[in-house]
RNA sequence: GCGGCUAUGGCGAAAUGGUCAACGCAUCGGAUUGUGGCUCCGACAUCGUGGGUUCGAUUCCCACUAGUCGCCCCA
């Protein structure tokens, strides 16, 4: 039975939906009026439509910062030659399964999944190297003539996580990967690339962690050792700890709650079962970082959260006060034998990928200021209906001539004319009126200086662009 | 998936169980009939949604939704 009242959204935690017959079309909102148990009255109505959670809009105003942040990727990637490749939002869901891991949480309760009509089961893409390693194979890069293939990408990537700080459903992700070279110079390359960038956008607090997790023997061997060691004791550790000797005892190392536990220092490290090559190649990399001055931690107990990793791995994290718990901008690493995993032959890769929505976080947490510029060229004022309908012709004839150019389209007061080319960071001010039109020359204020000039409206654009010179 | 906190105009932010809900910024209008930044005056809110308690709720209670912080995990 139900309460008398008005009920919206969901009525028996069904949702509640209004429909065409067809059934294509769905609009999510009505309301129903119940009077007492049975009778019922429904109301139709349309509630404001919200952004999904964990998305959103970014506005003119913060976009210029994405603008900036796009170039610069782009610039340094032309610098290091890597080359921008766009592969599919979604792709085949079983591509994540078997690259990023099927027991990984990013996998087990992270993905938007779907089947599309046809039956496919598709996932709209948690991260980006996946793709790229499944494209690199099916486009059969490992042939192109310039080796190793280095590759950025950018766009948005999807996880079902609560939103917090730093974390959404929708983010987007830049990237870079190294496919074809087993030098541990590229790897060097790679992260130098990452820190370089975050030098260039102004961030100083950073801190750059390194780490190898070996091969697939080494790692392992090790894994059986955290396992033989936890083991015994682990009734005395979290609940999460208890879940995660099965499933990642690697993070048992960086539980937060069971950190002084005495068996924690004396836990067996990765860098003890690392054979000799791959000893030899992490050794390998650092010397390249130190080589090129770039300052890094070694932390044995960085693992990363998808499966695909084994040799260096490495995290950028941001230091700067008051930035949350999520402090890590930027994380990747080698992943040989990915390649082989979705199909293709046995090429080695490495790569990284970071959010530009942390990093403008940690932009603004290090309050770096960003060179964006706004200011407009010319702000026509015009004062009665024939200046306005002269200023048409003239506003398209100063865009054309490549200048940023800008009216009154709301029949202001010319004071408020003026007003708003003081918002717009104009640097002249254009006005003309019956006076101007009948003499045939306009006004030219220089909205900084406040000086006044006359140019004649026959040959306005030529000498306006002399002016601003 | 779990827990804490929050929800007042375009933005920021007070107060209050009871006639018109402070203030600041922004916006628009006026003082100044065609010249911005300063000043003064004026205009601008069905208090997230739905229920409940009450004579009366923006205020108290519940649910929902959203935001936020933290856990898990990650970019």
């Amino acid at each position: 039975m139900l309460q008398k009242g008005w009920y919206h959204g969901k009525l028996n935690s069904r949702p509640l939906f209004f429909g065409t017959r067809d059934g294509g079309f769905f609009v999510p909102v009505f309301c129903l009026r119940i009077h007492n148990g049975t009778n019922y009255e429904e109301e139709v109505y349309r509630m404001a439509i919200q952004i999904p959670r964990g998305t959103q809009d970014i506005l003119p105003g913060e976009v210029e910062k994405w603008q900036l942040i796009e170039d610069k990727a782009r610039e340094i990637c032309r610098n290091y030659q890597y080359k921008e490749i766009r592969t599919p939002i979604f792709e085949h869901t079983e591509l994540f399964l078997r690259s990023v891991g099927d027991t990984t949480d990013i996998v087990q309760k992270e993905m938007y999944s779907f089947q599309d009509r046809g039956g496919r089961d598709l996932t709209l893409r948690p991260e980006g190297t996946a793709a790229v390693v499944r494209s690199f194979a099916e486009n059969k890069l490992y042939g192109q003539a310039s080796q190793p293939v280095k590759l950025y990408y950018m766009g948005p990537m999807f996880r079902y996580e609560r939103p917090q700080a730093g974390r959404y459903r929708q983010f987007v992700q830049f990237g870079i990967e190294a496919l074809g070279s087993q030098d541990p110079a590229i790897d060097a390359e790679v992260i130098s690339l990452a820190m370089e960038f975050y030098r260039e956008m102004g961030l100083k607090k950073l801190r750059l962690v390194i780490n190898s997790l070996g091969d697939s023997d080494s790692r392992k061997a090790h894994r059986n050792a955290l396992v033989g060691h936890f083991q015994p004791r682990i009734g005395e550790f979290c609940e999460d700890c208890r879940h995660r000797l099965e499933k990642n005892p690697l993070r048992i190392l960086d539980c937060k709650k069971d950190r002084d536990h005495e068996l924690m220092g004396s836990a067996p490290s990765i860098l003890d079962y690392l054979n000799d090559d791959s000893r030899q190649y992490f050794e390998k990399v650092k010397d390249y970082l130190s080589a090129m001055n770039i300052d890094f931690a070694v932390d044995p107990t960085l693992v990363r959260g998808l499966d695909y990793y084994n040799h260096t791995a490495f995290e950028i994290m941001s230091e700067a006060e008051g930035f949350g718990a999520i402090t890590t901008l930027c994380g990747g690493g080698r992943y040989n034998g990915l390649v082989q995993e979705v199909g293709g032959p046995d090429v080695p890769g490495i790569g990284f990928a970071f959010s530009i929505e942390r990093l403008i976080s940690a932009l603004e947490a290090e309050a770096v200021e960003l060179p964006l510029k706004e200011a407009i060229d010319c702000y026509i004022v015009a004062m009665g209906e024939e200046a306005r309908d002269f200023s048409v012709p003239l506003l398209q004839g100063l865009r054309r001539a490549g200048f940023s150019a800008e009216r009154d389209y709301l029949d202001r007061k010319p004071k408020a004319q003026f007003k708003a080319a003081d918002r717009l960071g104009a640097k002249f001010a254009l006005i003309i009126g019956d006076d101007e039109l009948q003499s045939g020359s306009a006004e030219v204020k220089n909205l900084e200086s406040g000086e006044q000039k006359q140019l004649p409206l026959s040959e306005f654009i030529e000498e306006f662009g002399k002016l601003c010179q």
